[in-house]
DNA sequence: TAGCTCGTACGAATGGTGTCGTATATGATG
DNA sequence: CATCATATACGACACCATTCGTACGAGCTA
């Protein structure tokens, strides 16, 4: 397992790859370019960076080489979750919890949802 | 205001300013070495770096001067959250926050207390 | 005052990230 | 086959973060 966390630019690139299952360079960029213009070869040679740190996984039977992700975009949002949690909120999950809750983004459904999953979560903690 | 997030190295710095309220380059460097060994001149050159960007203030009265951060703590680590949700999460603080709760870190009481701000949280959203 | 201690300031080396230009290969088409 | 469009591969550059060595200044003390 690779434990070094994706670059931003590295980030970017796996977002397009976890929406299109799956993509050749051209699909990337063009993805890509539609928020932020990037040259062709800047994402050619990440993807080709990224292939050799084992974040992306292709398929070079076709001409055009076809690349996904490796790792669970899931599993990487944890990841990422659990350094900022370490790093910025002294390793706990709750304060950042907390300041996440009292972000205008969120709306009262979700508070909705999130209390549904405290309830289903309370039930596996006490059964353990 | 200053929109760039602190580096890695200037967020260890920062969390021991907000621990200590003010404190000398000594000082910084001690608590730091505790964890994780640094020369003294790499601290102080960073905290020299961070009062020219602005992240820290410095009260050069005394032959040792004394830095404190210049924004709250609260204030950082909501920077540092909205872009992770914005960089990882899609956009979803939503998302971001399931994934928190999944931590195994988190205690039941600790559902409990966010159980609690989801209700107070309610009662302002319903009320605006 | 000479020297020691402890402080700041500064320059430079290093390593990593992101960017792209250019070279080269491959396949389709006249 | 010659040419063109499109791919990959590679090298180089600029920028930034991090680190520390070294120079130098201020103040205490014998």
């Amino acid at each position: 397992m690779s434990n070094t966390h994706p670059t931003p630019a590295e980030l970017g690139i796996l977002r397009v790859l976890w929406q299109l299952e799956s993509a050749t360079v051209r699909e990337v960029h063009e993805e890509l370019s539609k928020s932020d213009p990037v040259g062709y070869t800047t994402v050619l040679k990440q993807l080709q960076i990224m292939h050799r740190k084992g974040s992306v996984a292709r398929d070079t039977s076709k001409r055009s080489h076809v690349y996904r992700a490796t790792e669970e975009m899931e599993r990487t949002q944890r990841s990422l979750l659990s350094d900022l949690i370490e790093r910025a909120f002294g390793g706990s999950a709750l304060s950042l919890v907390v300041q996440a809750l009292s972000d205008a983004s969120v709306s009262e459904e979700e508070l909705q949802s999130i209390r549904a999953l405290i309830d289903a979560q309370e039930g596996v903690e006490s059964s353990s």
